[in-house]
DNA sequence: CATGAATGAGATTTCATTCAT
DNA sequence: TATGAATGAAATCTCATTCAT
């Protein structure tokens, strides 16, 4: 059997073992069983647990952004390709639970080896995110001034709205994939498009947060 | 030394180096060390690992609840409370960033019995959320067509975002509980703001999800 | 509280707890617990685990010994003799079976120390018989030639036939003491009668053991 | 070195630690050191104490029964039979004085699953001797009256007066198989030969039971 | 008289990793 | 290429025992 074929095997079996044991309960006898193969040979094709699990990190992390690419037609519109993206992201990670774990849960909790491994990608997304959102702006002939950073921040919140929704949506009879899809956008939308255009909440009709209360200080003036 | 003091102590190591290293790879060995006690004592005080863990979970748990009530006062407007318990939040959360980590990132990867305290914590959060923007709805008299289901679908959506971005914020310099509680406002107020006025995105100017893409199927018909 | 009394009340928890899960698998705590006091007593008095076991034996030797005198009348002919100890043995052990499992199961599978407090016991009890044995065959005008080791072998075999018996009449539906008393006398008596007599079963009538077997070399010669 | 030849060195010291310092006392460090291998390597062959006992008790079990049988040619009459079945018993239990430990000692004071496993060797000799006392009856054509319960209370006491005797000739410096053998023939055949006479011990020659006592009731009357 | 507080030592068990073939 | 055989190191947890009060 060639090595290719091997080692994807292996592969296979080691994201599916991080992803629902964890890094360190994950043991190398379980994995080499699961791929069909001894345990020597694991090492010998991929070194060490670490090693390993820096492979599958990154064949993961390199699969969720070329389905991510896939799904963005770049000519179109920004406003349909944040759309195009963000399916086309819900949708491989809801169809590589075990990817998505190891990427988001297992990578970030164990050390800076593999939290840098992720940081990579997660920088190639959100300079992704921030172009769209720098085109649309262009677009509407606004400056959004916005730094990476707070990008970041906004693709944070939406993941993180994403994946409650999700795990909401699948407790909760009734609730469809739709339903929840339609919830986010419906909670997300208005203000990704506000601040597009520059517009922040802070200076939004009437409401002004409180400036001297010792126990809740004000946001940042805008 | 009287017990709840070394208590305290062994459940300080203990939170500590649960955040740092994860549940598996913190070793009690460690913990006792850190806590300055023999490893016997902590087991004769917290019985195992386990009810370490969750002793651990559930302190941590109670006092991020316990900080979110008292940054809010009940009498005030909904918005305003809704702000005041988000920088509450980010606020404990950024002061605590090892209790936080415990709670979001360690608790939730390690199987049912953790996940279940942590999952109670935050359905009292979720709880609380609801109820504010069921009230600030009916205060703004004007959306007979929010259902309570939707609502607890907001509410889902908008704790998953600050518990994704009070991790963010600890995890990356220079972002402040303040800046992480603007981003969130920012992100979501508008969202909120229009659904209590019975707007959706789906209905909003000009944009239709693509009707035919197989991979992603449009939001329902409004 | 008067310290015989506490006394007693450790050797009690400790016989019990001893009987029932061995000497190593008996925990000083659980002992202590069970007597209803603080372990540092419980070293105060019986200054440490070994010593508290063979004080456990010793009691429980002794108070074995002396119920077999109890039921003993040393006036009354041999063979009521002996039927008075062995039903005054049986009794005890069945009344004190968590003394007579120290005893017998406990003392003797845990080295030297221990064994030997037993083995003192055991003479004493030997040597009782053996002088009934003795009696019997000079009142019967008979050299009986029992060794102090052939009385040893049979007290062993007394024994374990009544241990075994026991057993099977409690698991065997139907089956009353008395009926597995009986059985033993049975089964017994005859045989003791005869050595006794100074006759042994390989001079009895016609049955001849071969002799030159060299699987199954024959008994003693007469 | 093959698997098997492993296996058996670690079961060798295995029975040898069991037998000389009971279950708990034994630790798998002595055990793996004793067998000149790695502790690891017991537990990947053995899987776990408990089992490294179990299988203990199994094979000396088996080979206990073993030697019994070969011992004992089935065409002979009963009596020859009997004798040549004790002599093995005792012969294999002299040679395999650790194994007999084990299974006599040390696996019937530890619960359940070890007991169980003797119980069910202890059977098959049980019903062996219960054939033989059986066939020994029916040959002397002379005891209507010898009930089947009759005889499996005979071989209960018959086995565990052997058992008893093969562990106290192991423990007696001086006392051989054949001693054994012929202490138990002389205690126990004159009974069992009286019995296949129809004759009982109560009512013999002149000796009746004390009737009044009330701490030894008499056996039943004849 | 009695105990709450504390620990050194050692138990079973698992795991990542290597070597000889 | 592939593996059966083997292990050093470290994990969780328990226990007999002591001291200050």
């Amino acid at each position: 059997m060639p090595r290719a074929v091997r080692e994807r095997q292996m592969l296979d079996a080691a994201v599916r073992t991080f992803a629902r044991h964890g890094y360190r309960a994950a043991s190398m006898d379980r994995i080499a069983e699961l791929a069909g193969v001894s345990k020597p040979l694991v090492y010998l094709y991929l070194h060490s647990k670490d090693e390993l699990f820096t492979a599958c990190i990154r064949r993961e992390a390199g699969a969720l952004v070329a389905a991510v690419r896939a799904g963005v037609e770049p000519g179109l519109p920004a406003d349909r390709q944040l759309w195009d993206g963000l399916t086309a992201f819900f949708t491989h990670t809801a169809e590589n639970p075990d990817g998505w774990s190891v990427l988001h849960s297992q990578a970030r909790t164990h050390g800076e080896p593999f939290a840098a491994e992720v940081a990579a990608m997660r920088a190639e997304i959100t300079a992704f995110v921030n172009h769209l959102i720098g085109d649309a702006a262009r677009a509407a002939r606004c400056d959004p001034h916005l730094a990476d950073r707070e990008v970041a921040g906004l693709g944070e919140a939406l993941v993180g709205a994403a994946e409650s929704l999700a795990a909401w949506a699948n407790d909760t009879p009734g609730v469809t994939a739709r339903d929840a899809a339609a919830t986010l956008m419906n909670f997300a939308w208005p203000g990704l498009e506000n601040l597009m255009k520059g517009e922040r909440w802070s200076a939004s009709a009437g409401f002004r947060p409180p400036a001297g209360s010792a126990r809740t200080p004000g946001p940042p003036a805008p």
